[in-house]
Formats: structure tokens, C-alpha cells, sequence
RNA sequence: GUGGGCGUAGCUCAGCUGGUGGUAGCACCGGGUUGUGGCCUCGGAGGUCGUGGGUUCAAGUCCCAUCGCUCACCCCA
């Protein structure tokens, strides 16, 4: 074999597919029940949204994106910001106060890959904009939740407030003073961190910083009344709702655009990635991105961790569809009959199958058997002369005479409203 | 960008201190059943041992290089 996909870029072969699809069905069933309706962005949009939204300084924009230099446009690393262009583009908040949107699809990103980081990987994203309600955040953690448990994950929800304009800048000052008296006591990265992204410190993993920066001054204690307020009251919901969190000041946004809330759904059976979803409140970037000035809130799900989650987590419940009819003909006669046949049932629906090859009965029934039929049509030379097939159960092994009168069109129909009516 | 681990059949892997590549499992094909799947049984097919060089009488095994995969760090959905 010689050529080979991409490091960081994977096929999802047909079994693995098939968790997919009951991961993506299952989830817009739920973000439809919460009112989420999809929207579909390209993939390929102008450097300059990500560099706008993301931060020109993070690593992401720095480093890690995928972008044509020569033509000014990047494959999307999130969907959030292409989510938020398309909404400003077409005015959607000129026809309702409060938009709720969801979006499935590929993102891109030109990392090392390592287990649950791939450089093209998909998300599943929800953003709710024009409301700046507590509730809604809550209800948005909630409906999070309500997806992982229906797809019988065991994962935990932290929360998470880093206030707004008003009182971060307030808190990261504290928290730059608290380290740089202690700084010969943090690790290397974080020394370096002190100058690059001081709120990375909070969640680092060596030991000594971890304890080091347990007793340094808390996000949640210097929230202006209005932040203060309203994660008082994401709080208050969550507990109305039942839904089960803990509080985690240590945790820290990569992007800069987030405000007030934010939450990451974690796990401990991903290897070093512990985030299956993660989001929060942006409630400045559309106006940053040149939209009017309204709130926003969102999440996204990696669903290669969802995927990953599952094989481990989550006894294999989803069955391989099964067919309706396989046929097995014997002789060049019988397999264009059956030829026909297939075709007709396929008209009214049915998942019917055949094989071409000519091989032996055994070795068709075996097929039949792979595909996990419900039933065999056996057809002979025997049967085309004496018109009638022989229909067997494959799950009771179970035969019976099929009569082969009247046109192909009223067979299929026979076929279909005996296999309808029986278990098979 | 940095560090570790690993490349043997389609997949999962044996292969000890160099001495003819595995009766290994799964999957595939065929026979046992002259027209009946799963279970069983017998047989079959399938490989430039990632690639290139070196040491040696002899290299899957040792050395060097290279490519690939993987995990982790940085960063982070």
C-alpha cells in the first residue's frame, strides 16, 4: 500500500460510522427539543475572523492554524466564529430577538496529534444569541448533559466565572502580584506563562504549582456585582434544573473571547485530553466582530472524544442494521429473475440483497447470513419451473413455499407484507 | 517545536542470547452437506519482516540513517 491518509486526518470506517450516526441523530434530537435550529457554514473563511475572535496572539492563530498564507483564508479551527460571521452577515437577529443555532461538521487544526486530538477533527456546536439570562446558561449546561447521558456517558460538569471587562482585568492584576512573589517556586512553563498568559498558571498540572496556586486570590471572589449576580443565579437554576456540577475557579479559556460563564464537561478516559465539551458567554464578541451589540452563549462537543468515550464507556448497543431479504438464486435464469425481484422490493422499501457470483448455496446463505437477513428467497430451477421459491426464516430457520404467480411487482408486494408480518 | 514507545499477513500479535518467517487468533475462500447461514471440523490463499545502508558465513533479531505510526509536553475545543 502506498499512499495513505494524512497524520491527523482519519477515516471513519463503516462500523465506527455507524456510532457516529447514533451520536449525531441523538444529539439533533435533543438540540431540536431545546429549539436549536442547524445552520451551515463553508468550511473555508478569511484568516482575519479567527484572528479577530480567537485572539491574535493565541497559540491557535499564532501557529496552529491551517491556512492558505498566500490568499488570506484559513479552514476553520472552531465553528463559533464562523457561526457568529454568518449570523451578522445575513442580520438573522432582525427576525428574532433571540437566535438558537446548532452546527455539525469538521474542524481543523495543525497540532501534533495525539490521542483524541486529530488535525482535522468534528464538533458538534450550539450557540444561543441575543440572550444574556442566566437561565439560559443553565438551560445550555443542562442540555448538554441531557445529550452525554443519553449516550450513556459518565462525565462531570465543571463551571466557571471569568466575570467581564469590568472585573477581570481587576483579578488577573491580584494574580499576576500573588505569582511573581512566589515565581521561584513555579515550574518552568509557568514562569513563562507569568508573561504570556498568566490565567494558564491556574490549571497547570505539576504538583508544586497546583498547590501553589490554590491559595492564590479566586476569580469568583472578585466578580463585579453584576457577574456576581447573575453565576449567583446560573447556580440557582442548575439546581432547579437537577443538574449535578462543580465549581472550578481554576478553569481557564484558551480563547479570548469568552465572559462570566463558562463550563468544560470532563472526563478522566481520555488520556491527557480530559474535555469532551466545553464553552461559555461571549457577550462582546459580536459587536467585536462587527455585529450589534448583543449577548451570546455557546458549546461545542469534540465527537471523536464522544466516539472514544463510548468504545470505552459504553457496552456496544448499537446493532448493524439487518436487511429485510437476501436472495440467493441458483443458475443464470434464477439470477435474473432475482435481479428483478431485488429491484422491485428495493421500490417498496425493503433492504433486499443478492449476490451476483454464482457461487454455492452455502456460500450465499453465508452472505445472507453476514448481512444479517431476516430472510433468504431461495430460487432454483426447481422453483422457476413449479413457480414457487422457497422463503426461509433465518432467525427460526423456518421454511415455507413462496409462490412465484401473478407479476413481478405483486411478488415484491407478497414478500413485503409477509416479512412485515413476521418476526424475523 | 520537544521527548518517549512502536513498525512482522486485511486486523490483533508470537518470534528467547543472530541460524529456514508462525500448525497463533480474528477475518477471507473452499470441502465435510451433489441446493441451506451462525456452531464444529478439515483444507486453502494471503508477507519486498516500513525503507535504505552497514557488521556477519548467516540479520525479523545487532549498528546507522530515513520514513511512518503512536503517546505525552507546549498549546488547547
Amino acid at each position: 500500500m502506498k499512499i495513505k491518509a494524512i497524520n491527523g486526518f482519519k477515516d471513519i470506517l463503516p462500523d465506527a460510522a455507524l456510532r457516529w450516526q447514533h451520536i449525531e441523530q441523538t444529539a439533533r434530537d435533543i438540540f431540536e427539543r431545546f429549539g436549536m435550529r442547524e445552520i451551515r457554514m463553508p468550511i473555508l473563511e478569511k484568516t482575519e475572523l479567527f484572528s479577530r475572535s480567537i485572539g491574535e496572539a493565541t497559540d491557535i492563530v499564532e501557529k496552529e492554524m491551517y491556512s492558505f498564507s498566500d490568499k488570506g483564508i484559513t479552514m476553520r479551527p472552531e465553528a463559533t466564529a464562523s457561526l457568529l460571521r454568518a449570523f451578522i452577515e445575513h442580520g438573522l437577529h432582525v427576525q428574532q430577538p433571540v437566535q438558537r443555532l446548532y452546527t455539525i461538521g469538521p474542524m481543523f487544526r495543525h497540532e501534533r496529534p495525539q490521542k483524541g486530538r486529530l488535525r482535522q477533527f468534528h464538533q458538534m456546536d450550539v450557540e444561543i444569541i441575543g440572550a444574556t439570562e442566566p437561565q439560559v446558561d443553565a438551560e445550555l449546561m443542562a442540555m448538554g448533559q441531557m445529550l452525554l447521558n443519553s449516550l450513556g456517558l459518565k462525565v462531570s460538569l465543571e463551571v466557571n466565572s471569568l466575570g467581564c471587562p469590568d472585573c477581570r482585568p481587576g483579578f488577573r492584576t491580584q494574580l499576576i502580584e500573588y505569582l511573581e512573589e512566589r515565581k521561584d517556586d513555579l515550574c518552568e512553563d509557568c514562569r513563562r506563562r507569568l508573561s504570556t498568559n498568566p490565567l494558564r498558571t491556574l490549571d497547570c498540572k505539576s504538583r508544586g504549582c497546583k498547590a501553589l496556586v490554590k491559595d492564590a486570590p479566586s476569580i469568583l471572589k472578585s466578580l463585579c456585582n453584576a457577574c456576581n449576580e447573575h453565576f449567583a443565579e446560573v447556580e440557582h437554576t442548575l439546581g432547579l434544573l437537577g443538574v449535578t456540577y462543580s465549581k472550578n475557579r481554576f478553569m481557564v479559556r484558551g480563547l479570548d473571547y469568552y465572559t462570566r460563564t463558562t463550563f468544560e464537561f470532563i472526563t478522566g478516559d481520555l488520556g491527557a485530553q480530559a474535555a469532551v465539551g466545553a464553552g461559555g458567554r461571549y457577550d462582546g464578541l459580536i459587536e467585536q466582530l462587527g455585529g450589534p451589540k448583543l449577548p451570546g452563549i455557546g458549546f461545542a462537543m469534540g465527537m471523536e472524544r464522544i466516539a472514544l468515550l463510548m468504545e470505552q464507556q459504553v457496552e456496544n448497543g448499537i446493532h448493524k442494521p439487518s436487511a429485510d431479504i437476501f436472495v440467493a438464486a441458483l443458475g443464470a435464469k434464477a439470477s435474473e429473475y432475482g435481479c428483478v425481484l431485488v429491484q422491485n422490493l428495493r421500490s417498496l422499501k425493503l433492504k433486499a440483497a443478492m449476490d451476483y457470483s454464482g457461487r454455492s448455496l452455502k456460500a450465499q446463505m453465508k452472505q445472507a447470513g453476514r448481512i444479517n437477513s431476516r430472510f433468504t428467497l431461495i430460487i432454483g430451477d426447481n422453483e422457476l419451473a413449479e413457480e414457487k421459491a422457497v422463503l426461509r426464516n433465518m432467525q427460526t430457520q423456518e421454511q415455507v413455499d413462496f409462490p412465484l404467480n401473478g407479476t413481478g411487482v405483486e411478488q415484491a408486494q407478497r414478500l413485503a407484507d409477509y416479512t412485515e408480518s413476521s418476526q424475523g
